[in-house]
DNA sequence: CGCCAGGCTTCTA
DNA sequence: TAGAAGCATGGC
């Protein structure tokens, strides 16, 4: 909840509290035990889908460790695991994080949903691309994005025309699908990358932003092991953290 | 005050 | 095609 793929989870009594799915919910884990609940109904939501509870990490950690480096990163958190968000919400959060800081991200989110998302009787779901492709700069001001404000706007109005596609970023090649992402103002090859393996589920992208050339330089210099490659863009979540959390502990 | 933040666009050579 | 400046905002 805390590795910078998901900006709306809040620390809440032993849990973490936010909007998914057009849900309130409250998530918590014991041991290996984890439990969701809400004061909605939760029918038509997949949560298991969402946290990706329905993929066997026992066996992608296994193949991970098979670096003793990766091994030792990968044990450093084992419960980190690389969500499914919807693609729209991915899209614009990810556009929002540029140049910028995850405390700020979730507050320029919390603004962006407080001021134009759905009032779902005591809190609001995330935007709908309808809503944000009408709007102005002017318009996106209170939630003080910054320069970011018509990349949003962008993002919003190819995503209505159809120029992105979501059902094209889930099954296309992966440089046609980067391509596709990054003809949207603001939109360069690590937006993209984050945007397809945090909500398009492509599990072989490996998004490289400051942290990772940094841990990579020293961790793995030669590139990232062979053994990885597959779900390198679950091992670049297991980096991120630890690259992020390692020396401050 | 200056520096930096899950980068990208634009300008320059 | 590579490299640097500029960009809104806010925390330190």
């Amino acid at each position: 909840m805390e590795s910078g793929q998901t900006f709306r989870f809040k620390s809440f009594n032993d849990g973490y509290q936010g909007v998914a799915l057009g849900k309130e919910i409250f998530i918590k884990q014991e041991d290996d035990k984890i439990e969701i609940s809400s004061s909605d109904s939760l029918a038509g939501a997949d949560f298991n889908r969402y946290f990706s509870l329905d993929i066997d990490y026992k066996k992608i950690k296994k193949q991970l460790s098979l670096d003793p480096t990766l091994e030792e990163i990968v044990e450093f958190a084992p419960g980190i695991r690389v969500m499914r968000q919807p693609v729209f919400e991915t899209l614009i959060t990810f556009i929002i994080s540029q140049n910028n800081n995850i405390p700020r991200i979730s507050g320029i989110v919390e603004r962006l949903c407080d001021n134009f998302g759905e009032d779902k009787g005591g809190y609001r779901d995330f935007p709908t691309a309808g809503v944000l492709s009408e709007l102005s700069p002017e318009d996106l001001a209170p939630i003080r994005a910054g320069f970011r404000d018509k990349y949003i706007i962008d993002a919003a109005i190819k995503w209505t025309d159809g120029i992105v596609r979501e059902e094209f970023l889930k099954t296309a090649p992966l440089d046609s699908a980067r391509d596709m992402l990054m003809k949207i103002k603001g939109v360069g090859p690590k937006v993209a990358d984050c945007v397809l393996l945090f909500s398009a589920n492509r599990l072989e992208t490996f998004p490289k932003d400051v942290w990772i050339k940094r841990a990579m330089e020293s961790l793995f210099p030669d590139g990232l092991p062979e053994c990885a490659r597959e779900y390198a863009g679950i091992a670049q979540q297991y980096i991120f953290h630890y690259a992020r959390n390692r020396q401050i502990i």
